[in-house]
DNA sequence: TAGCTGAGTTCGAAAAACGAACGCAAGGGA
DNA sequence: TCCCTTGCGTTCGTTTTTCGAACTCAGCTA
């Protein structure tokens, strides 16, 4: 099968997780939830080499993750990256990495940033609920049900 | 800094990714999930190369998501990987790549398996939610207040 | 005794990542 | 005009990972 398969597997948590289980695709995503948005920048906060930068950004625009914009720098138009609609719901990927992160990896540590609510305030998890009754679900509480593979 | 050195980078997003966006694990853990166990196992159904594999299930037995289990096979011991507690809670990681996945990535296919939960039949689905007033969050709905980086 | 099985280990070849240098377009200053 | 700078990549030779086929080893089973 080989990795790059994955992405024409026919499973709608297969293909997922092996388009952000490449190699620095997930931190690229951290970073850019954190609001970094140009090449220069990304390369200099993770320390990734170019060419896997430029092809990583190329593969999430690709997807349709990010989109390139169009700034004007010093009189030049130059383009940033960004979040399409479709990038910027994968937000809850990177909150359910944070809140294990936040209980199994650093319990007595400070974050390195917070977040919060803002409207209340309040702290942000990550959760799995059932759509019909809207209880919190763990992993014991599911049923898989194979259909293929 | 390189791609190693965000294993001890101090923040409780960071360290995950590094360690889930390593090539091949987002991957393991789905199988894991759907309920292998096995060495074979795992390589005939991801076709990964064994000693890929054999590093991985190292590393995830050190972070303390897997543990080692004995198990009789026709009168031998032999050892099984099995979720800790710790592995248990990355189901919501899994489950957000899920949700995202059947939204985003094949809205008219037929998921390759099913998930119900056990009480009500209801369906699953991941969420990021403000621990105090319950609202639904999404990404524009957070603020971000960087402490160091 | 020989063969089989599960779970790795080894090792040469191929692929991916690294990183330093290069390219390029446009603006600014001398 | 010429040169320097900036942002964003591309190139290319070296190092690191991954691949995959073969090998190991222990304990059944025939």
């Amino acid at each position: 099968m080989s990795y790059a398969s994955f992405a024409s597997l026919p499973c709608t948590l297969g293909r997922p997780a092996a388009l952000l289980g490449e190699r620095w695709t997930l931190l690229l995503l951290r970073q850019i939830f954190l609001g970094t948005r140009r090449f220069e920048d990304f390369q200099s906060s993770m320390e990734i080499s170019r060419s896997v930068l430029t092809d990583r950004l190329n593969v999430l625009l690709q997807e349709g993750v990010l989109k390139r914009v169009p700034y004007q720098a010093d009189g030049r138009t130059r383009h940033e990256y960004r979040l399409t609609e479709k990038g910027r719901d994968l937000y809850p990927v990177l909150m359910a990495l944070r809140t294990w992160g936040e209980k199994w990896m650093a319990p007595d540590e400070e974050e390195s940033f917070h977040l919060h609510h803002r409207d209340c305030g309040g702290d942000v998890r990550a959760k799995v609920e059932c759509t019909e009754c809207a209880t919190e679900l763990t992993a014991r509480d599911v049923v898989v049900t194979p259909r293929t593979q």
